[in-house]
DNA sequence: CTTCTTAGGGTACGGTCCGTACCGTAAATC
DNA sequence: GATTTACGGTACGGACCGTACCCTAAGAAG
């Protein structure tokens, strides 16, 4: 029997591209480790020497999954905040975020590593679009901050986390931005 | 023999009895339905009748054990923000806020009710005592609102969800009301 | 007081899924 | 060619959830 049986990093590949295929079929509470198994023609034994549980494998697979964000830039405070906003917003409703979410509850002690450097959680973006306001004179130089800069990812975030919302409106983010964010950043 | 069989409410209150406790003593991954029912000595059958799923005995049992905030009043506006979010952040630390947030993660659909009229969100709380700055003169008439009025306890909680952090220390509480919430509301 | 209905108690079970243990064998290494 | 390592197959223990029965006490109806 031609067994050409897999080894290393191409099975690694196969049960992490499996894995990634289970998580957008049927999100994160439908990635089983009997399914990946399966799928991957493999079985639990290799997923288990390589990751130590559900939810690591689960958010390996979940980090092939997201793309990088671009950053808007239409020269305007107001515009860019709320176009960040809605980026962000995008993908915290998509089935990505819904993912994302779920995984966030099952074990948010992995996800500080999401945040770490060369993070996603996207404060990078956030501290250059400011920046360049300030560098306009749209916004308070003191708005330079990290806590400052993100609030409104925050609040966004926040409004998913705590009122359990599959779906955030326009409207929310609009107040987002025009009763707290501007306010709070410009000079 | 005298079998003294429990009904209605006396039955009620020994089952959401012996679901507190559990929750007390295991947290919420250690509430189950099969321990609840022996602990109340009964079983599931009655759980069942009463409430749909594990989620839902879980939100009764921590409504239980949940204690009001009283709201403070210092006279300033920093003083008075800084310990109402400190309020928060002891809730959110301590074994009770560790059940809730397990409760979120698990059941979000569930915790709206929790966030209903007369509810526990505390935005009550932040707008009254917003409103007496606003009497002194301290902030802004416009920072009335409740997106605007409750932005530290939003802060608060995503730190809390996003980094999955047990304990959130005091100066970022500070950070949260000097470099965000003072600029937002004051005049 | 008798009969009927409702709600508890006891128990067992199906089903799902995680994580682990063995055992034989292909692939890599020596 | 011999040895070690990593796969594949499979089975299993264990935890829970939620449901189904069957028998009986408590309360209601007559």
């Amino acid at each position: 029997m031609a067994d050409t049986r897999r080894r290393g990093a191409e099975l690694e590949e196969a049960i992490l591209s499996a894995a990634a295929d289970e998580l957008r079929e049927a999100g994160y509470p439908g990635l089983t480790m009997d399914r990946v198994a399966r799928r991957a023609g493999t079985n639990k034994n290799a997923i288990y020497r390589r990751w130590p549980n559900r939810a690591a494998l689960g958010l390996a697979a979940y980090r092939r999954l997201a793309s990088a964000v671009r950053p808007p830039d239409t020269g305007a405070l107001a515009t860019d905040a709320l176009e960040l906003l809605r980026a962000a917003n995008r993908h915290w409703s998509s089935p990505l975020g819904e993912i994302l979410r779920a995984l966030l509850a099952d074990a948010p002690e992995l996800m500080a590593e999401l945040r770490g450097p060369g993070n996603d959680d996207g404060s990078d973006l956030w501290l250059a679009m400011l920046a360049r306001a300030v560098a306009r004179g749209e916004a308070r130089p003191e708005a330079l901050h990290p806590r400052v800069a993100t609030v409104p990812v925050a609040l966004l975030r926040n409004e998913y986390i705590a009122r359990g919302a599959p779906h955030v409106p326009d409207e929310v983010l609009t107040e987002i931005i025009d009763l707290v964010y501007l306010p709070l950043v410009r000079r």
